[in-house]
DNA sequence: AACAAGACCTGCATGC
DNA sequence: TGCATGCAGGTCTTGT
């Protein structure tokens, strides 16, 4: 569900509510999500003041003061959503984080494939979760020349090749469909079989696309909404995600003759593109 | 080593 | 109306 843009879109939405707030009460309402919460997890945050809210790949970090790191991950179906005190939990409601003289901060996540964990200043990039994430798409290194080395000698398709967080971190199934489209690469090339000129472009389309998306605060297909409640609005410029049969934005084809954008199977999910703009 | 497929979990849309 | 099926923004594990 949340890839880099919803994250990033949420992480700038709870720096302002937390930094510089007072954990007062932290509420665990079950002992695992994807994975187990580490034992001590609401005492070890009681009392913290929350001093940075960070962002890796698609990974949040909410740091406090004396060195304590909260690492979360939103899986498919997170949500952290504000809510005026008292929170009357509601189902699939796993946390809630109550602040000094302020907002609630609720984690909601029905499928539970979201995690929490505890590190530290110190060894947070360590984190096994972490430790293997490519580079940041959006940081100032990100260039054709890095995307390159990335992917290079692989014979995947490069879609599934850009959903690995090792290769790239932060894309998902949106954004790697709509890269691919603006830089006009089919899906199922083999990754390592993209020109120079090829990688140049899909590096920018990446930037570009990720940039737009979190302007637009996001998108919001079922789940996601921003931690004020508002959707995102990148769904409504969706090029070719979950567009199959519509017609191509730039090509000015025939859709009853063509069939328009198409839709496969990769790796077990759907990628969608256009057959005549993607080669 | 690289890759495909299954597993995890709930909710929703669709079709019979 | 009710039930079965398939699908969903992710990632980890298992098997070839």
């Amino acid at each position: 569900m949340p890839e880099l843009p919803e994250v990033e879109t949420i992480r700038r939405g709870l720096t302002g509510v937390l930094v510089g707030r007072r954990l007062v009460r932290v509420v665990q309402r079950r002992a695992d999500l994807r994975v187990p919460i580490p034992a001590g997890f609401a005492a070890r945050l009681t009392g913290r003041r929350v001093t940075a809210v960070r962002r890796r790949g698609k990974y949040l970090l909410v740091d406090c003061d004396g060195g304590l790191v909260m690492l979360g991950h939103l899986g498919m179906s997170g949500r952290l959503v504000v809510a005026a005190p008292p929170v009357a939990p509601g189902p699939h409601d796993h946390l809630l984080f109550e602040t000094d003289d302020g907002p609630t901060v609720v984690f909601h996540d029905p499928r539970r494939f979201g995690m929490v964990d505890l590190t530290t200043t110190d060894a947070w990039s360590g984190h096994p979760r972490l430790a293997a994430l490519g580079p940041e798409p959006l940081a100032d290194g990100f260039t054709g020349l890095v995307l390159g080395q990335q992917i290079a000698g692989r014979r995947q398709a490069i879609k599934v090749t850009l959903l690995d967080q090792g290769v790239v971190a932060g894309l998902g199934n949106i954004y790697v469909s709509e890269s691919l489209y603006r830089s006009g690469i089919l899906p199922t090339r083999p990754a390592g079989s993209l020109s120079t000129p090829e990688v140049e472009r899909l590096a920018t389309a990446i930037r570009t696309v990720l940039t737009e998306a979190i302007a637009a605060g996001g998108s919001s297909l079922r789940d996601y909404q921003q931690v004020s409640g508002e959707l995102g609005y990148f769904q409504h410029r969706f090029a070719v995600y979950d567009r199959a049969g519509s017609a191509c934005p730039t090509c000015d084809c025939d859709i009853a003759t063509t069939g328009g954008i198409a839709r496969a199977v990769q790796g077990n999910r759907a990628t969608f593109y256009c057959p005549r703009r993607q080669r």
